[in-house]
DNA sequence: CAAATGGTAGACAAATCGGTCTACTTCTGT
DNA sequence: ACAGAAGTAGACCGATTTGTCTACCATTTG
């Protein structure tokens, strides 16, 4: 495998799990098996390894959560199968995802607070994007009015929120009452 | 002021605005004005002054949120403080509260994953505290079903965890179709 | 063949981390 | 008045941090 992807997985797996600030440069070479000097060669900071790991799981979940949501035809049946994919996410049964822990979009802004960073941003622009694909996903059920898309997207979205803070802090996994 | 509120005061705001592991010991003695002896005869390490941290940010926290509440007859009227108070929090007017900058102990759990730290458990038990002032509020209104009163409490808990974590990461502050 | 590229191991630097300690001062309670 | 607790400034310690650098090896490419 590329030398750079196989060290932006290892990184990735390594801050999802632990943190960002937890987890050091050295820990990542030692685990990735690779010389200071090779990720050096790729990476010119921490910063920029860790935005490339923002993005390779930013494309990793919106390719995973487009799929799971292709199948649609009513707004109901959206929900439903928005909110059983998170569970399924919030089991680990996504190999693709790993074991969850929490999103590491929000895990990452938590240390990273300042708005004007890149990181920070790079969260912000994930969270949008996953807005924008409910939105765009409502649109498309067959009963969806689209006076209410703006709100119900919105509406989606911060119950999705919800339900990830809920089940990596108080290990909730399912979410049965939500789907009425 | 007592010297150990003020140290606890200082570090809390450091923490809360940079997170945790970004917040060194020399950084919030010197703005604290105070000698690193002083800190280290109130607490033991860093993880026992963020604890203490963290436990004065519950009281707070919950102190605020029963206040807030206190008035109720019907669950749509107690749904809609619920949510006109956090938007009250997420645009920095609750002063006991200081500037908004996402929970604290979303923040705090992203750094300390492990669920078996002191630190990740005070979390938890923060957000349980939460979840069961909401069910004991929702239980004294007029016309509260019973049966369904756990299901709905949990609901309007997500709903509160996604607007915390919107309102910090897309700086979404305001929520009316939330109200309906 | 020669040169460039990407890789290795690890020493090294400068800064910072949490935490301890000495020496001294100030406050407080009996 | 005196003892002890609580405070001060800051030197110091060992560990760890990110990041640079040397010296060498392997592969590929013009």
């Amino acid at each position: 495998m590329d030398k750079r992807t196989h060290i932006i997985l290892t990184a990735l797996s390594l801050f999802y799990q632990k943190g960002i600030h937890s987890v050091g440069i050295n820990e990542i070479i030692s685990v990735a098996g690779v010389a200071k000097k090779t990720m050096y060669h790729h990476f010119a900071s921490k910063d920029e390894l860790l935005l490339a790991c923002l993005s390779e799981r930013h494309n990793r979940f919106l390719n995973w959560l487009t799929h799971a949501t292709s199948k649609l035809t009513t707004v109901e049946e959206f929900k439903v199968a928005l909110i059983s994919c998170h569970e399924a996410w919030f089991n680990s049964e996504v190999t693709e995802l790993g074991d969850f822990n929490g999103c590491l979009f929000i895990n990452t802004a938590a240390e990273f607070a300042d708005p004007t960073s890149p990181i920070n941003q790079a969260c912000k622009e994930h969270k949008m994007a996953v807005q924008q694909l409910i939105k765009q996903r409502l649109s498309a059920c067959n009963n969806m009015e689209s006076s209410q898309l703006d709100s119900h997207s919105h509406y989606l979205m911060t119950l999705v929120e919800g339900m990830i803070c809920q089940a990596k802090l108080v290990g909730i996994k399912h979410f049965p009452h939500l789907k009425q």
